[in-house]
DNA sequence: AGCACGCCGACT
DNA sequence: GTCGGCGTGCTC
């Protein structure tokens, strides 16, 4: 009998292993890799055939064996590889098989994708027109099928053919019907123009280093750090080129979905075989894209880190674009990866090179590559020889001495004007949405916060208060909830009251504001970007998407407001996040002819971050920066495991956090070669999430594998009550 | 994830 | 004495 091991597709963290199930005949064409339905328990669940053998008929299980009850797809929905890589990821996140496999699926829940067909009629053999005298409706038909070859049902009508005289002809064994998947493609609208472009010294530089590698078939890490408007793309492309004249495919990956289209543009500018895949996409046009992958009809994927996630095979090249972008981290939902290190693995599986591009790197990669573990490619001048902006800093506080409480210092009004009168365009970005970021009561300093997170909520200009987090919508109180007092104040600015404040400045401008609320759908972020280039504007403003990977090139001012608000956030990575927004933001400016200029709005302009961010320094920054890290055992000298132990009960969770700091400083940090240290138990940044604690346990570590290995002896990956964040960008 | 089984508290 | 709380364990 044929017996498959089946990863069923429940989310539990206690199911973690295979089950086996007997394939009944109807199925025996199974494969490890297809998708079936089985009986779990009392219920059906969906699962991933993992192995298919055979068995002698008596052999007796421990169990009884339940059969197989249906397969899902017309096909293998997994390859050898996704499967490999699903392994490899549960190991390394400790999340269950079923998880990680789940990544791999274009929707939530693994459901049957509702597969689209389309009608054709073809024609079969030939005809003697002399036979069809006396039939002028079928002749007709025949003569276009012989001239086009085949029609569309769906065209039937509007040629005038009947669907009687096609049922005629299909019976007479003339035309036959042929049903055809259909695969949309959003992004097939996108066309662009070939450009030819000629490499700078430094970009045919940097293709030259990957190229040795690419033809040599082995895995090799890049750190390709080119400075705002370098033409990073260009290499990508030039590389993609090369990996596809070996036959081998590329993977190309930028951090968000809004800057899919930008790329997209580019590279079909030059190849005709792109196919895009991030979350936003329908479950349909996703799995249409996974079969249009499947079949080979695809040498590149374009997409968010979820475009790792697909059956490409032969992999020789994968780009991983803005690498030091956080969204690359998946921070919601279980396995909490991160894009930047599964691209790498996936990249040693397939013995591909790997190019990380930056304009900022990750501390992480930078020291990686001065460590020489990346090959470190450096691209210092602009394409064109255009000069970098001239940034300069506005110091906050000193406007408020000034008796300027605006939103706008004078510097970067003056700039704006001159700005508007030579008929050029602004960028300026403020990282908060909504209207006012606090409310407060004036009497006891009570802050509104979320019923279900505890985080302080934003006031928005429909006169709603909103949880950027659990987006629950609630009324502003007019009367302090905890003192009574009437005293409620309405504090810091978001892109609302920055709108607000632009039109009171500039009455005449046309203003243009890009931020979550006002990009909605699957192109929201380009047709606003659109319209800007298009100058139907003169000011874009809104929150970091107005600064990342586009180029636009009448702006010549770009100003960065309150850069220095993350840096209050007791995050380690805030310094870097500060630096990287900055020199995102003023790249760009002046990117064509027009030289750029860059005011920088801070309250505390001594920050190193600020400081080197004006000067436009990564070196010195990353110097500083490093020494830091080092002092404070922070990645890249260790990696990090963030523990959030959650319970309704405060003291059950605290207690059982406490058990297991205690073990792991009696297990791991006095008996491991390599430094380990624990830190906690502290409350999360969420203390209370709808009722319930939760307590951190946060972990540095310099030998990942005996933290796991801890973890795996205490099975705390089992448990529901406790997540596992491995490399997490907060450490609360 | 679901569901059954099992051991302690307040009820007809 | 029983009904039902939800802690624990199992599902091929």
């Amino acid at each position: 009998m044929i017996i498959a091991e089946v990863c069923v597709n429940v989310t539990a963290n206690s199911v973690r292993k295979n089950f086996t199930y007997r394939v009944p005949e109807r199925l025996k064409f199974l494969s490890a890799g297809w998708r079936v339905i089985v009986s779990f328990g009392a219920k059906k669940f969906d699962g991933f055939v993992m192995k298919i053998y055979e068995v002698d008929d008596a052999r007796k299980f421990e169990f009884e064996l339940k059969e197989i009850i249906d397969a899902i797809d017309e096909e293998p929905w997994f390859t050898p590889e996704m499967m490999s890589a699903a392994r490899w990821l549960s190991e390394f996140y400790l999340c269950p098989l079923s998880a990680a496999m789940a990544l791999f699926m274009p929707g939530r829940r693994g459901k049957k994708i509702s597969v689209r067909f389309k009608k054709f009629y073809k024609l079969t053999k030939t005809f003697d027109a002399k036979n069809f005298s006396n039939k002028p409706a079928q002749l007709k038909i025949l003569k276009f099928l012989e001239e086009h070859g085949e029609i569309r049902a769906a065209d039937l009508k509007s040629k005038n053919f009947s669907s009687a005289t096609i049922k005629i002809l299909i019976e007479a064994g003339f035309v036959e019907v042929e049903q055809r998947r259909v695969l949309r493609d959003s992004y097939s609208l996108i066309k662009s123009v070939p450009k030819t472009f000629e490499l700078t010294a430094e970009q045919s530089a940097a293709v030259a280093a990957v190229e040795k590698f690419l033809a040599a078939r082995r895995f090799q890490g890049f750190l390709l750090h080119g400075v705002t408007g370098s033409g990073k793309t260009q290499v990508y492309i030039e590389l993609t080129k090369i990996i596809r004249q070996l036959g081998r495919r590329a993977i190309i990956l930028v951090p968000e979905i809004a800057l899919t289209s930008q790329i997209v543009t580019n590279f079909k500018a030059h190849f005709a075989d792109v196919a895009v895949i991030h979350s936003r996409l329908s479950v349909e046009e996703r799995s249409e894209t996974f079969h249009r992958i499947r079949n080979g009809e695809v040498g590149i994927v374009i997409g968010a880190r979820s475009a790792l996630f697909t059956p490409i095979e032969n992999v020789g090249l994968i780009v991983v674009d803005e690498e030091q972008d956080n969204s690359y981290k998946q921070d919601k939902n279980s396995p909490r990866y991160h894009g930047r290190i599964v691209a790498e693995e996936f990249a040693k599986f397939h013995e591909a090179a790997i190019v990380f591009g930056s304009a900022t790197p990750s501390l992480e990669n930078f020291y990686r590559a001065k460590q020489g573990e990346l090959i470190l490619l450096k691209m210092s001048r602009r394409v064109l020889n255009n000069p970098l902006p001239e940034v300069k800093c506005a110091d906050m506080r000193g406007e408020l001495y000034a008796g300027n409480n605006s939103v706008l210092s004078r510097a970067l009004v003056e700039l704006l004007k001159k700005t508007l009168a030579e008929k050029n365009q602004a960028i300026l970005l403020l990282n908060r949405r909504g209207w006012s970021t606090v409310v407060m009561c004036r009497s006891c300093g009570e802050v509104a916060k979320c019923p279900d997170c505890g985080l302080p909520m934003t006031y928005h200009a429909d006169g709603k208060l909103l949880c950027h987090r659990c987006e629950i919508v609630s009324e502003p109180p007019t009367v302090c909830p905890v003192c009574g007092s009437r005293r409620i104040k309405f504090l810091g600015t978001g892109t609302e009251k920055l709108e607000a404040a632009l039109k009171k400045f500039f009455p005449d401008a046309k203003i243009l504001r890009m931020d979550r609320d006002s990009t909605g759908g699957k192109f929201g972020h380009k047709k606003i970007l659109d319209a800007f280039a298009a100058h139907e504007a003169d000011i874009l403003f809104g929150t970091q998407m107005v600064a990342k990977g586009h180029d636009i090139s009448g702006v010549t001012a770009v100003g960065v407001l309150s850069a220095d608000a993350a840096l209050s956030f007791s995050n380690f990575r805030a310094a870097e996040n500060c630096f990287t927004l900055i020199t995102q933001a003023a790249g760009r400016a002046g990117r064509a002819d027009l030289p750029g200029k860059v005011i920088v709005q801070a309250y505390d302009v001594n920050a190193a971050a600020i400081r080197f961010g004006c000067a436009q320094d990564y070196e010195k920054f990353f110097a500083n920066e490093i020494s830091q890290r080092e002092e404070n055992f922070f990645p890249p000298f260790c990696r990090l495991v963030k523990l959030i132990f959650m319970n309704a009960n405060e003291t059950k969770a605290k207690d059982f956090a406490k058990k297991i700091h205690t073990a792991f400083s009696e297990e791991v940090v006095k008996n491991s070669s390599a430094r380990q240290e624990i830190f906690g138990v502290i409350p999360a940044a969420i203390s209370n999430l709808r009722g319930i604690y939760r307590f951190v346990l946060l972990i540095g570590s310099a030998d990942l594998s005996a933290v796991r290995n801890f973890l795996r002896a205490h099975e705390l990956h089992k448990r529901e009550d406790v997540l596992i964040d491995i490399d997490p960008l907060t450490t609360d």
